[in-house]
DNA sequence: ATGAAAGCGCTAACAG
DNA sequence: CTGTTAGCGCTTTCAT
């Protein structure tokens, strides 16, 4: 035998309880609305007395889903867990499930085997979606989703083009936002720091600055390449391409950052050579570590909506699992200048 | 009819093409001794033919498990997240269980609602164990666990007479070495700031500091009250103390901080009292978050083995659900003291 | 060692 | 609207 009858009581018993049968238990528990107002009070009542709760396993199994999404932390980025980020994303999404009795798995991919099994976990329908975040380029993942029409959400996008669904921030205007704000302060020769050119978001906030420079009005000159320096999203690649700007551009006195933690290093850098900041030269930077902000409190930068990405990651991915179609969907949430230092 | 049948294969697919019963597959699934090579190699080969994967729910359902565990992290913690120890803390767990089926489930407890939602979770058994991260003295959740008979495993403990199984650092030990350090030195006044009294980590890390200063030879004068000063984990509260100590004790040269974060306040009373840091004072703290760390990379350190206590959180807790009687274990894993500075 | 059979608790199709 | 009836895919006796 098996029948380790847990103790726990049944839709059946809920069921013998309330004087009805099995089926209209759980049509009460599903909310369904073929229900008269007599049975379903009844039924509630018995639920109540037998502290009934459904089972979980039974459920998925019979209805063929798992009411679980999977959050896919690849591993370069466990790092990212010591970040805001993560926090605020992580906290956006439990916020989004906390009404729902979907439960949230943690998936961390380290390894490419580890990529391997996660796979079968898909192809096995072990969750209903997944949510994605810091997605590379190359990355597999989304594509396999894809293909086997797996509910996805990812935190950015790996392209323009991007076909899965994604939540991302307004990384061109919230650069173009940076830029022009130094402009406007009367900054002339502003200068920026970019990340690596094969990531989307890097060359999404370079645009950002092109804009700004190119419909600045007054005589900025349009965009300038030599005001342009690759940097890597480390406080050390800033630091690099702050003196080269320097070496280029002597006369800078506007500097905006692809990445606060860029901006930290480039700030370092400016201060060795003797400029003032803000004063003499006057620095923005787009806020994803926060640890920057540790570093220098006073640096004006861009921030995003980090917890709302994660909430609307959990909503988007709950609409797209309910409603079985394969409604691509896309939101950019707005990003916003906080502006911390008096220049 | 229900039957979607999902294209997957199913255990009985298996048993059929390996020419063997359900049972057989099932026991070669579970590593069960009792096969037949023959048997074995047939089923092992059937299914990666079929590239069979078990059902999980169905698993559940029939095995009376659910092959997860739950890592909770009550609300007020949630920015925990945005620290190493996180991070560190998560890495580990994901570690242990890589190689298990077991999957790891976050669950996001805000309001004493969404507590009453997990009991149910728990009482439903939901998950086969679970994980607390920064439990309070007083947090309920334990012992509901306790009571429940769930395998559960906490990050530190309550009290000295924890009942649940914990995996701890040695906080009475690295408070004891980072002061028997300071000692070592030639300080001679050494005072402490401490946590909350009514945290038992706080307790542990003060009654470090008395132990390293009463066996201190010489003149130290053993353990002086006028020396210790609560603060609250918060940098300001580290703020507050070090201003109270330096009117007691102008003399003060040694500083022991209960946190990293509570040594950076008092770092910041000291210089800004005209005391060079690490000259005249030297400062040494637990380190809990490393933000502090950030604020002060020459601070020297009780570093704690966080990914080390994920991973044996993990052990611990599936060696729990693996033998079913409820042995409780406690874990209480070295510090070490990391120097920074040249004092 | 292994096949057969009996569920695990629930959902959904079906017939009223 | 509601009771009945089939399974969902697996584990676990129970014989053999």
């Amino acid at each position: 035998m098996n029948g380790r009858h847990s103790g726990r009581p049944t839709l059946e018993e809920v069921a013998l309880r309330a004087g009805v049968g099995r089926g209209t238990v759980s049509r009460v528990i599903n909310g369904s609305p073929r229900v008269s107002d007599r049975a379903k009070a009844a039924v509630e009542a018995a639920i109540a007395e037998l502290g009934y709760v459904p089972n979980r396993a039974a459920r998925a199994l019979a209805g063929n889903r798992t009411d679980a999404i999977a959050l896919v932390i690849p591993e370069p980025e466990t790092r990212l867990f010591a970040e805001p980020y993560f926090s605020d994303i992580i906290r956006g999404i439990g916020a989004e499930l906390a009404d729902t009795d979907m439960q949230l798995l943690l998936t961390l991919i380290r390894t490419p085997k580890e990529r391997a099994r996660f796979a079968q976990y898909l192809a096995a329908h072990r969750v209903d979606g997944v949510l994605l975040v810091s997605v590379h380029e190359d990355d597999p993942l989304p594509d396999l989703l894809e293909q086997l029409e797996m509910p996805a959400v990812l935190n950015g996008r790996r392209s323009d083009l991007e076909s899965v669904s994604y939540v991302d921030a307004d990384n061109v205007g919230g650069a173009r936002a940076a830029v022009a704000h130094l402009i406007a302060r009367g900054r002339r020769q502003v200068a920026t720091i970019t990340g690596p050119p094969d990531m989307y978001v890097a060359r999404s906030r370079l645009d950002g600055y092109r804009q700004a420079v190119e419909s600045a009005a007054g005589g900025l000159g349009g965009f300038d390449t030599a005001l342009v320096a690759r940097g890597d999203f480390t406080e050390e690649g800033g630091r690099r391409a702050m003196r080269e700007l320097l070496v280029r551009r002597p006369g800078i006195d506007g500097v905006f950052a692809a990445s606060d933690v860029m901006a930290a290093g480039a700030r370092a850098v400016l201060r060795e050579a003797g400029r003032r900041v803000p004063e003499d030269v006057a620095l923005v930077g787009f806020e994803d570590s926060a640890i920057a902000r540790h570093m220098d409190p006073a640096l004006t930068s861009v921030r995003q909506p980090t917890e709302e990405m994660g909430r609307t990651m959990a909503r988007v991915l709950l609409e797209e699992i309910a409603e079985r179609a394969s409604v691509r969907r896309h939101v950019v949430l707005a990003t916003e200048l906080v502006q911390r230092d008096s220049v």
